[in-house]
DNA sequence: CGTGTTTGACCAGCGC
DNA sequence: GCGCTGGTCAAACACG
């Protein structure tokens, strides 16, 4: 195993902090006793004092470098003592407000049960609602039989919390659905996705629902990859050619996702000065993901990373995440492009309003990871978008904003880049920027206008929970987001806390940190362990091994 | 020597 | 049909 506790076996032996100090006190005073008899016997043997002089001067530098070696141990033992009752605290933390949610959400449930509301009445109330978008992102399943999907959607979506009683696939592993939630008025998931009422839910929604002939659909899809992979005809046509590209502020020439990338084009595009990079996946020969990798022109702090098709291999877990989150966000896209036709195969639950406009906006993107039978998480990213210009559909997290009391970055995301703290720009309020080409989607109200004291979306109110108390989850995420060293020692410290706890439960893994990404973060892409390894690892990754084609197998 | 990068050439799609 | 552009190929090169 790589992972080992930061203090290793041997380096304990030697460290004893409890007395260390003292120890080193009485030893000099030792030796000054042995130095003052020596002394005293100057005159009878001047060679034997004058050598023992000697072996006490260098005893005492030898013990002098030991003891600040210990006491500098001593040190990072405290730290990864103070790092494991934080992780502990975040944890309780959790599960604490996991509990509050699971009560919430069965609060509205029951509520929703009793006061079913009609397709009319949603529409009516649409403005009143506030909007909420939830993006659950598990581990996409794509490849999921459509007849699966809808009977998925129509009532596992409601658990995301009992991630642990659907498994999917049976393999029990954790859900791999990416729900798109159209939530009105804070309840809870009280739209299903194959609901069409829903679309009124949205801020304007009724001009653009009529006209169908701008819907991204499958064919269109189908149309732009005619000339995809023809290997790959397990894989849903639709999700071929959708790309998903994340914006982060990094200064490294890339950001590390855990895959392994050869570079094998660069060009420099109409618009940008700055040369847009091909990589391609080499995990496998035949993978036929790619990514474009590309300064922003107009921050050339921001890198631009679009990702393009999904891996047909398993993935190392440390680029479970990225590659999940490609996924999904592309079946995403390709859900909420489609609703109209109800046999898509994808796990993701679909969108309940219809995007028949090509640009919709959202306040942001909210990302529920699940995992079995570890509760659920929610993510939110900002200033995400879904763009479907020209023939290749594209889902756009906007990672430079800088996180807000609202906006849970996941820790995962923070390893790619080196996330704004005060620096970045923009107040950006609003969190939610969806966008599909050639129209606009205004949806009634920015997320964080929620009313404090109302009661919030199940996200919300975890969120707001966070705001308003400073829990040491936030803290956690800024200081992980705003201070690499940080990075470098809680990764340590988990791996050391995994290491003692010995893959006893993926506690852990319930902060949704990584930290073998962590700990790898700061390579090149190239030097990504290979797969074996890195499921070796004490993992703290978001995800558990599962099923799909986009995702390593169970370990 | 193996692997990854660079870079010019080539091809396909799209708009005019 | 032509030109522009994005994307890919592959030989040459660099590096460990």
């Amino acid at each position: 195993m790589e992972n080992k506790p930061i203090l290793g076996d041997e380096e304990e032996k030697t460290i004893k902090p409890s007395s260390s100090s003292e120890e080193n006190h009485d030893f000099i005073a030792i030796n000054n006793k042995e130095e003052n008899q020596s002394h005293v016997k100057q005159e009878d043997d001047n060679a034997k004092v004058w050598i023992s002089k000697k072996d006490n001067s260098t005893i005492i530098k030898e013990e002098k470098e030991i003891e600040s070696a210990k006491a500098k141990m001593g040190e990072v033992k405290e730290e990864n003592e103070r790092l494991k009752l934080l992780l502990c605290q975040i944890v309780k933390d959790y599960q604490s407000l996991h509990t509050r949610f699971l009560d919430v959400l069965k609060k509205e449930e029951a509520n929703k049960s009793t006061t079913t509301p009609i397709v009319g009445s949603h529409e009516e109330n649409n403005e009143e609602h506030h909007q909420l978008i939830s993006l659950s992102l598990g581990r996409s399943s794509s490849n999921d039989p459509p007849k699966k999907q809808e009977k998925k959607s129509s009532k596992e979506e409601d658990d995301d919390d009992d991630d642990g009683k659907h498994g999917n696939d049976g393999g029990g592993g954790l859900e791999l659905g990416l729900e798109c939630k159209f939530e009105p008025d804070g309840s809870i998931e009280s739209e299903k996705n194959n609901n069409p009422s829903c679309e009124s839910s949205l801020g304007k929604p009724e001009e653009e629902e009529k006209e169908p002939t701008e819907v991204w659909t499958p064919s269109k899809i189908l149309k732009s990859v005619k000339n995809g992979d023809e290997e790959d005809v397990s894989e849903p046509m639709q999700l071929k050619k959708t790309r998903v590209s994340v914006r982060t502020r990094c200064d490294t020439p890339t950001m590390n996702d855990g895959c392994q990338w050869r570079k094998y084009g660069q060009k420099i595009a109409k618009g940008n000065p700055c040369p847009r990079a091909y990589y391609r996946c080499t995990l496998s020969p035949t993978c036929p993901v790619r990514k474009q990798v590309q300064r922003c022109s107009d921050d050339m702090s921001i890198l631009i990373t679009t990702y393009d098709g999904n891996h047909n291999h398993p993935l190392p877990l440390s680029a479970t995440a990225m590659a999940s989150t490609t996924s999904a966000a592309a079946s995403m896209l390709h859900s909420q492009s489609s609703t109209s036709q109800p046999a898509l195969p994808t796990s993701l639950s679909a969108p309940t309003a219809s995007f028949s406009t090509s640009t919709t906006h959202l306040h942001a993107l909210s990302f529920n990871f699940s995992q079995n039978p570890i509760p659920s998480h929610h993510y939110h990213f900002p200033n995400s978008s879904i763009s479907t210009l020209n023939s290749h559909p594209t889902v756009t997290l906007d990672l430079t904003a800088p996180p807000s009391p609202h906006n849970n970055y996941p820790s995962y995301f923070s390893r790619f880049s080196n996330l704004p703290t005060s620096s970045s720009s923009s107040s950006s309020s609003s969190c939610l920027n969806w966008k599909k080409t050639s129209s606009h989607l205004t949806f009634g109200r920015p997320l964080n206008n929620y009313p404090a004291i109302r009661q919030s979306p199940p996200y919300m109110q975890i969120t707001n929970h966070q705001a308003l108390s400073e829990t040491l989850t936030d803290a956690a995420t800024k200081a992980i987001t705003s201070n690499p060293s940080f990075c470098s020692a809680l990764a340590s410290a988990l791996t050391s806390f995994v290491g003692n706890n010995g893959g006893s439960g993926g506690t852990a893994s319930e902060l949704g940190f990584a930290s073998s990404s962590y700990l790898q973060g700061r390579k090149p892409s190239s030097m990504v362990n290979p797969p074996h390894q890195q499921q070796k690892q004490g993992s703290l990754l978001l995800f558990p091994p599962s099923n799909t084609a986009s995702d390593p197998p169970a370990d």
